[in-house]
DNA sequence: GCACTATATTCGCCAAACCATATATATCTA
DNA sequence: TAGATATATATGGTTTGGCGAATATAGTGC
């Protein structure tokens, strides 16, 4: 399902600012629900989930509902080198990506996740 | 010069199947000149150097001028993160930029260049 | 100077992609 | 059931970006 991840593909699933910053910040934090997403990058929620259904669609991300919430993490299929393109990126620019990280810290209410061991009742 | 080579910049750079083929072939074989990759990647000559000039104004190639040839090679100043990334990229995409390769190799009247120890009389 | 090769650029066209707004769907709570 | 919150998608307009074809520039050798 992924085999089609060629670098060209990639690069274009990434060629965007709000989608660099989204999978940026998620690769670092592991997992995030749309709406701390919105919080973190300011940005309009239908701009937000217009963006993520296109990672999701060519494959870099995957979701799962909680409640009301929508979880969004690395695709668990992923390339190693897509993986590693991402770590290297994101090391290398940590100040780049302060200004959404921070804002991430320091929003309220933040949904709590559910441990991924014992989800409520739906497989 | 190159501080503006943030993440969606480069991959903005990188987001389309000729540019990534030619960046990463010159990332491969260390410095090139136009006819050899119109060779390997077999398309026209203007849209490779359409390509080239993009890459070189995004600062991710320079170019030097020998004789009627022009080579070209990584940007010497790239930030450690890019070249990181063309590496991991190059060294798990081999297959896929195999055939481009092959072409090069096979190419007949390579253009022999000078090493840069020692260039003409222009400095 | 002229002819030839290598490379770069311009132009007009078309398709892909992004955006904001509005609306639809899903889930929870009461 | 209704109302509130979270998320997704559809619509239409604007911009960006790629393309081929033609042309321009630069160097080499006669």
């Amino acid at each position: 399902m992924l085999e089609h991840l060629t670098p060209p593909t990639v690069f274009k699933c990434l060629a965007d600012e709000t989608r660099t910053r989204l999978m940026l910040l998620i690769a670092a934090e592991g997992e995030l629900c749309v709406c701390e997403l919105t919080a973190a990058l300011e940005l309009s929620q239908p701009k937000i989930s217009r963006h993520l259904a296109q990672l999701r669609t060519c494959g870099l991300l995957a979701d799962r509902r909680q409640g009301q919430w929508v979880y969004y993490r690395l695709h668990p299929h992923l390339p190693d080198w897509v993986i590693q393109l991402l770590r290297t990126t994101l090391d290398s620019n940590r100040h780049w990506l302060s200004p959404d990280h921070q804002r991430l810290e320091q929003m309220g209410d933040r949904p709590e996740r559910a441990a991924r061991c014992c989800p409520p009742t739906t497989s």
